[in-house]
DNA sequence: CTATTAATGTGAATAATTGTACATAAACCG
DNA sequence: CGGTTTATGTACAATTATTCACATTAATAG
């Protein structure tokens, strides 16, 4: 499965868990082609890719392809996060909402200001990053979030590697990158970058596509 | 351009305003390919596309290349944002400090609860959500970024489409899609979606690429 | 019970993207 | 100055992704 898939399938799976809610029981790939802004056939192929059949005329029975789609995306395993920099937008997340139901946890965060990590006022608990590698030992982590200052972020990435976390998201504005690690693996970094999402808004805005 | 190109492209010039003020002046396809994340190849074929010609053996000058992709993607002119829900993420958005080199401003925040708009403590003003129309017809604004909770999110969409938004970068989980408007104009959305990230960090630890 | 309709599943065609290889021009070196 | 090196620019090849078209199956209706 390929990167552009996951994003499909998860997508297949998030709409999934909605209809479901709302009651529906069988879904067609025009509904999730809609949901997931792709064509149906892409939805079709994607599923026959992955040996996933539905019924001929009468479509695919939701709860059976949240089940086949979820064991795909390691559904049930435990998905525990650490937040580096509380900051205004590292606390936000910690706050967040969106991840229980998906299965995702925070279960510390990590700051090297004594005022912030002394903050007892959060939903998890909070850490010098000093004592990273300590904490990490005592928890099922293996990804971090990276919301710290743009100075402090491939510090902060190095850190986080050497202590052992295998996944990063990282939100500050410089791209990190995998780096091959002595054990012969290789990190897998996600980088969301607020800006360049906003600068991509204006530069569609301002010369549309001719089509 | 499209939106592969438009994203590097953004990339590169990000990267050649950190270069600029390390003091660096000419730069090889090869330094932006591993800024980007891309083949050098691409580098030069997106250049020699876009009618941007660098010196056989020489590089590019950086001052030139900013000038060309400045241009391109449209720097200079006012980019101006506003932010609906002033929550915990909308209020971390606002005191952010990334976007001001960009160029990019915060100028507004909407929200429906009066104890949160009347708060004055924000580097922005704060107003009431039944105020956008009014509030943006005094304001050169083209782009909003909505920062509601998931159910608030379509609704919110629907009123700064009304008011007359053309752009939207939505943080909800619901993915907002792009809807013709009456002119028959289209409006951008990018949507950034944190569980989702997060979610596919988790499935590629999981299941790492075997190659 | 036959005809019709509605959906899946998939091979083939098409389009888009990326990489390779090399010709070309400029700078450098002896 | 000629030879060597370095990096651009681009044609072409390879790969990958997407769409198209249609055979296939199931349900429904008359």
């Amino acid at each position: 499965m390929n990167t552009d898939q996951l994003i499909r399938i998860t997508r297949y799976y998030r709409s999934l868990n909605r209809l479901k809610t709302i009651g529906l029981e069988k879904v067609f790939a025009n509904n999730l082609a809609d949901a997931a802004g792709v064509s149906a056939a892409i939805v079709r192929k994607d599923f026959s890719q992955l040996s996933i059949y539905g019924q001929k005329r009468g479509g695919y029975q939701i709860a059976d392809l949240l089940l086949s789609l979820g064991e795909l995306l390691g559904k049930g395993d435990s998905q525990n996060c650490i937040i580096i920099g509380c900051g205004r937008i590292g606390k936000a997340l910690m706050h967040y909402k969106g991840f229980e139901p998906d299965g995702i946890r925070i279960v510390a965060g990590f700051d090297s200001d004594p005022v912030v990590y002394n903050d007892t006022s959060h939903p998890v608990p909070l850490y010098p990053i000093s004592r990273l590698d300590e904490v990490i030992r005592n928890l099922d982590v293996s990804v971090a979030i990276i919301s710290v200052p743009e100075q402090a972020a491939s510090d902060s990435y190095e850190r986080v590697l050497k202590a052992g976390i295998m996944g990063v998201l990282n939100f500050s504005p410089i791209t990190l990158k995998p780096i091959l690690q002595e054990d012969g693996t290789l990190p897998i970094v996600h980088n969301i970058n607020i800006a360049l999402e906003l600068e991509q808004i204006f530069y569609e805005l301002k010369f549309p596509k001719n089509r």
